[in-house]
DNA sequence: TTGTAGGCGTTATCAA
DNA sequence: TTGATAACGCCTACAA
């Protein structure tokens, strides 16, 4: 037998069973809330649980009706992400919101290192969780790899290169909203629009830059855009001093994402263009980079709630042994403020 | 027995010891890793559990072993924590390091309604977790109930009024903290150095404030402090509004946040005040405010990730049954940036 | 070195 | 209505 690391052992159905004179089947029966327990049972089940400070273990429980009802919610390198982007709050708020509806509990589940890694991949194996929800999965990740080979239902928001193909996605549409922001920046009269593209190698970069392209369509002239690697203030401040450099007569500029927008409004600062006067600005994100800066950034909206709420209603559609579609797109808004 | 809601059902040790021959306890000593494994019984075992996919099921595994290896982060509201506090990310992420290199799972509970606190609370009570975190509780809260009656492990991040005896605690000395940046603020040579407090019905809020009492000695001007009930943008402005036009020669301001502190920028600038030569003005948490307002923010950087690593340390040191300070309390440290 | 069997704390079946 | 009893998947003393 197993040596508990010391602590006090805890009341258990029989404890309960024994104290109040009736079997186990009946102390089960009065805490499920089954019919046919006798008042006179039911008080002495109260009364033996009080005693004995009776509390259930879920665990054990789990363990013989086969379903834990809880979820992970897997997050890689929440350092970054937390800081750098409301958005991931949103959608843990949105997936535990109706996780909750239907009585399920959520766990947060952080991937910061290799050991996380496979200590996450243990524990989505074992028995604790009986779906999962991933945000920014990394490539050729074991998490993802246990994801497949358990068949475990899953669902992510974005879509990773290699995931698994039994998933299902939930993603916004970088393109149009891309193109929604770019249009609404040209209706303002701007002639001469650039953009600072951001992380080329991801779909959501690739994407956005599309959409820039398509709105403008004759228009879109290759020379006024500058890309940066990753979707950061630094990058954006300095891929958009090269562009002003090259370009000095631009007048409107897409930014691939709010931090990068705000980076960029710095190197206009310093290359003394007001804004939006002399140069009219948007982001992506609706990040609190955009209602910080000044003047307020006008960026695209991310659905951020409803990205995590429908991931969490795919997930717990696949848990009914329900059909659920592969992949669901849902609208991102324009929010216009003062850079534009 | 119960009707798993149709789901592939999963080869157990019991699977294994068919195929491969042996006895389900070989199985068992080899998955475990112990000596006394015949190389034959190894390599049959190794097939059978490729043949077979066995995956072990750690949640039985933990019923038996009395222990889960896994300890709760709970987190209520956050909603606005996330957005507003880039500490609570921090938090998580320094827990999360000293719990993985203890091999311990962190399992992140959000709290967000009153049927999350329920659930939560048997989710703790229901042999998931050996142990708890918890940032931000809230007063009367179930939780805790839950986690003092049942003697659970926990450490709180902070200290709420009516928290369990039994707990321990990491803080901060906001009091020192504040009383070590308005000795700063005062150093630059302002005179007249107003507050604006915040929050005051918290610990946090109360010390803050008597940080800057203290500091200022005999020239502390009860009348050139303004208090808002948040740490909030919008209390901030309005209190800073109120505050100028009673005393509109104030050269220095301490803002208990940096949300406040940045709230207050704004209502100096409608005043026309120019920051710092008009006025400096210093916040408090080196929060993303303080770093994204113009002039940067000089601050009290929290030492966030030690903040969530302590915590962790002192529910290990529970765990193993060892002694545990009932509070520890770490230092801040002052960055000086642009407004002062 | 291996097999047997009992138990972890529940729920569920079935006969009483 | 209730009480035995057999699972759930695993670990581990003890015997072989």
């Amino acid at each position: 037998m197993a040596s508990p690391p010391h602590r006090k052992r805890r009341a258990t159905v029989h404890d309960v069973a024994i104290h109040s004179g009736v079997s186990r089947g009946t102390v089960s029966r009065y805490i499920n809330g089954e019919r046919y327990v006798s008042s006179a049972a039911r008080e002495a089940i109260e009364a033996a649980i009080r005693e004995v400070g009776y509390v259930p273990n879920t665990a054990a429980r789990n363990l013989v009706m086969q379903r834990s009802q809880s979820v992970g919610f897997i997050v890689h390198e929440p350092g970054s992400l937390f800081i750098e982007d409301p958005n991931i709050g949103e959608i843990m708020l949105g997936a535990n919101a109706t996780l909750s509806a239907e009585d399920h509990q959520m766990a947060v589940l952080v991937v910061d290192s290799d050991r996380d890694t496979d200590r996450v991949a243990r524990y989505l194996s074992g028995g604790f969780v009986e779906g999962a929800i991933i945000v920014s999965a990394r490539s050729h990740d074991p998490i993802s790899e246990v994801i497949d080979r358990l068949e475990l239902p899953a669902a992510y928001v974005g879509r990773p290169p290699d995931a698994p193909a039994a998933a299902s996605f939930v993603v916004i549409d970088n393109r149009s909203a891309a193109a929604a922001i770019t249009t609404r920046l040209a209706a303002t009269g701007r002639r001469r629009i650039g953009m600072i593209a951001a992380a080329l190698d991801r779909d959501s970069g690739a994407d956005r830059l599309a959409g820039f392209r398509e709105a403008l369509g004759d228009r879109f002239d290759e020379t006024l855009v500058e890309a940066t690697p990753l979707y950061s203030y630094s990058g954006g401040r300095d891929a958009a001093t090269s562009l002003l450099q090259r370009a000095p007569d631009i007048d409107g500029l897409f930014a691939a994402s709010d931090a990068v927008a705000a980076g960029a409004m710095e190197a206009l600062r310093a290359a003394g263009r007001r804004i939006p006067e002399d140069v009219a600005i948007v982001g992506f994100d609706d990040s609190t980079w955009s209602r910080r800066t000044i003047p307020a950034l006008s960026t695209v909206h991310q659905p951020a709630r409803e990205l995590g709420a429908e991931a969490a209603r795919l997930v717990l559609l696949k848990l009914r042994g329900e059909a659920a579609p592969t992949q669901v797109q849902l609208d991102c808004s324009v929010v216009w403020r003062e850079s534009a």
